[in-house]
DNA sequence: ATAAACTTTCAATAAATACTGAAAGTTTAA
DNA sequence: TTAAACTTTCAGTATTTATTGAAAGTTTAT
């Protein structure tokens, strides 16, 4: 297989999984292209490549880089700039975790907030369960966002360290 | 608060975050209004308290029949369908889980370790780096896969269980 | 067998999302 | 200060995804 085989096969991949996702498939596979690239790439390397108009390029770099998965790098005596991702796999994904919290977990916790305090005024069978419902939802984003929290600090966990080793 | 406000909120709610995760927007909102009713509802009931289609609501409510998340309910003495949602939030999470293990992650790994496994014919600096970085993804991919089979198989896992219980 | 009651399908359409490219903005070199 | 080199923005357009509604299909009661 081809090196361009082998990269074009990457960068579908994970076009495919950010779509999955709700990541954009231009953002996906410019992230797939920088990180199958060993040091940087400008945004004219990346157009080419990926056949991508400079608009559309420009704006999902600075959102890779919103999402702390890709910087900036400056060439000696060239005026351009150029991109480099974050390589470690580990570091990406932690990157991800806490990017995807900050957007929607916090956020769809306050709501969930927000509801679970307002007392309900009709007090019949479908205000019990609407409560429990909201509680039951609310409970759950606390123990998601408990759980992200121990995983972005598993460095320093031990008894996620030890789940981690399990899993060699 | 009526109970109608907060079951719109809560649906409204269900809807964004299900859209923020690559799941469609009435999906969740059928899911949440059947979350948020302690019975069962009919396909016209959901129709009109959603203002949806007919074709809409039905495939949606096969689809969340096909993730686990829905049951259909026959009510004595009627003839059409009637449905009920699992209430139980983690079984609800794990259902997801297990749903989306199957239909992404699976069918990923299945490629990444089809470029992995597929020796790149050039043998220089950038076919090194194309293979490293397959090979890190393709573990990474394969700990995730890890991790949500750890955490299908909680009840029994006694490493998970203590994590869970250090976050109450 | 037939028709009413209900469910499913899917082509047409609408809505949401992503992309383009050219104009405007910015920085740097001379 | 000017202009070349580059980056950013965004209105218009294209593409993708979701929704509708009516026709076709199925089941049940008589």
């Amino acid at each position: 297989m081809k090196n361009q085989e082998a990269k074009d096969e990457f960068i579908n991949l994970w076009g495919v999984l950010g779509s999955q996702w709700g990541i954009n498939r231009s953002m996906a596979q410019i992230h797939a292209l920088l990180l199958l690239t060993p040091d940087t790439l400008s945004t004219e390397d990346i157009m080419e490549e990926l056949q991508l108009s400079r608009g559309n390029t420009n704006m999902n770099i600075r959102e890779l880089m919103n999402w702390n998965l890709v910087y900036k790098h400056f060439v000696a005596g060239e005026r351009k700039e150029y991109f480099k991702a974050e390589h470690d796999v580990w570091t990406i994904a932690t990157r991800i975790m806490k990017e995807r919290k900050k957007r929607e977990l916090v956020p769809a916790k306050e709501i969930a907030q927000k509801i679970r305090k307002a007392k309900l005024s009709e007090n019949n069978a479908e205000s019990k369960h609407i409560q429990k419902t909201i509680t039951d939802m609310d409970d759950f984003l606390g123990r998601i966002d408990q759980l992200s929290e121990l995983m972005l600090k598993a460095e320093q966990n031990i008894i996620f360290k030890k789940m981690m080793t399990l899993l060699k």
